[in-house]
DNA sequence: TCCGCGACTGACCATACGTTCAGCGTCCTG
DNA sequence: CAGGACGCTGAACGTATGGTCAGTCGCGGA
């Protein structure tokens, strides 16, 4: 079943992951457009030419790091949106896994700031579109499908559920990115209640 | 009072106004990083000289061009947080400043997002955080002030003033993005119910 | 009408970046 | 131990972009 993994292969896929890390550390340095070749093969310590041994082009270095960090995130999110369990916790759980796993992969929080809103010529804003956007689509998606199904329950009042998952998506990101920021954060779960008691009750007092 | 405006005063004022709206569309079509100075100038229909007889360099453009356009932005959203209305109120009178902003400024919106984050060498990100994030920042910050005084009134729940001002603006930012972006979007009031409906109230039925 | 000033132009320059490839060293094989 | 295969290197190349500046031209004043 396991399939048996050559010297070479193993060889493979550490250079692989060395070089995908380095992308991440230095577009949360330098941003998206700054990184460099260069630079990013220094941070992983291999010469510039090595990087076009396992990507055929900056553009799908990019593809593939942003594919394999988002791809770990949507696991843990598909864990708590498929378990059949009142929206209030759904709600808390999935803003739980965003905090945990942006807090645990601070690199690839800007990669994935970056690459929702696609930049450059025609050409390369197209191929983003067709291999990063779907992934930032698809989990909004499918956390409208969850609203929409609590919607049909009753649990919730009816709007649009997809801009609904919008707005609280982005609005997490921007209390996580706060979060990451900040010198001394608080425990995760303050932050945590702030968004989950927003999303659920609004701001207003009731009496 | 009115400060005589020379022809050639009139004349320079015209041009920096059609260079900076060059600059937006282009950014707004190309992104941040992809707008060139070439191609800004051809929008301009002026040569790639002329723009460096008004800004100093790109940078001075790109912040000249954002600064004009954030000060509208900001002057339509002093006028709802400075008179004294209860907070549904104000929400509400904030939002609708925004939907209509950049409703009527579309490429502005593009421009406005890059600039949230800086990118590039560390001196240029020093640079843009000086001169450009302060003034989103100043938002925010404005924003979060009005919420605290709430706060202080009873009306609304008590949590960190700051995070909630960026959960409420990056949340309702996502949603302008998608309704900008629809073919047909719906009605500024339907989005703006939704915007409102969430801030205030959250998404849980009440019984 | 002629002159001179200055706004404007766009070919040109320096630089920086992505990409390539001829050659080098290393390790395995016979 | 010799030979060769192959992963790796980094100097070199082409291209694209920001920025410059010598030259052009239209306009206003003499």
């Amino acid at each position: 079943m396991i399939p048996p993994k050559s010297k070479e292969e193993v060889v493979q896929e550490f250079r692989i992951r060395s070089i995908q890390d380095a992308t991440m550390r230095v577009i949360a340095r330098k941003g998206m457009a700054a990184a460099t070749m260069q630079e990013i093969a220094e941070e992983a310590g291999v010469a510039k030419g090595t990087i076009y041994l396992y990507f055929r082009d900056r553009e799908e270095l990019v593809e593939k790091t942003f594919e394999s960090a988002i791809t770990r995130l949507m696991e843990t999110i598909d864990a708590a949106l498929d378990r059949d369990m009142p929206i209030e916790e759904k709600v808390r759980a999935i803003m739980a896994a965003h905090l945990s796993f942006f807090g645990e992969n601070r690199e690839f929080f800007r990669l994935y700031l970056s690459l929702r809103m696609p930049e450059g010529p025609a050409v390369r804003q197209r191929r983003q579109k067709q291999n990063c956007q779907p992934q930032y689509r698809l989990r909004a998606e499918k956390f409208a499908a969850a609203l929409q199904q609590a919607m049909d329950r009753g649990e919730i009042r009816r709007m649009d559920a997809y801009k609904l998952a919008l707005f609280i998506i982005e609005g997490s990101t921007a209390v996580i990115f706060e979060r990451l920021n900040e010198e001394a954060p608080p425990d995760e779960a303050t932050d945590l209640d702030l968004i989950t008691g927003m999303v659920l009750d609004g701001i207003r007092k009731r009496s």
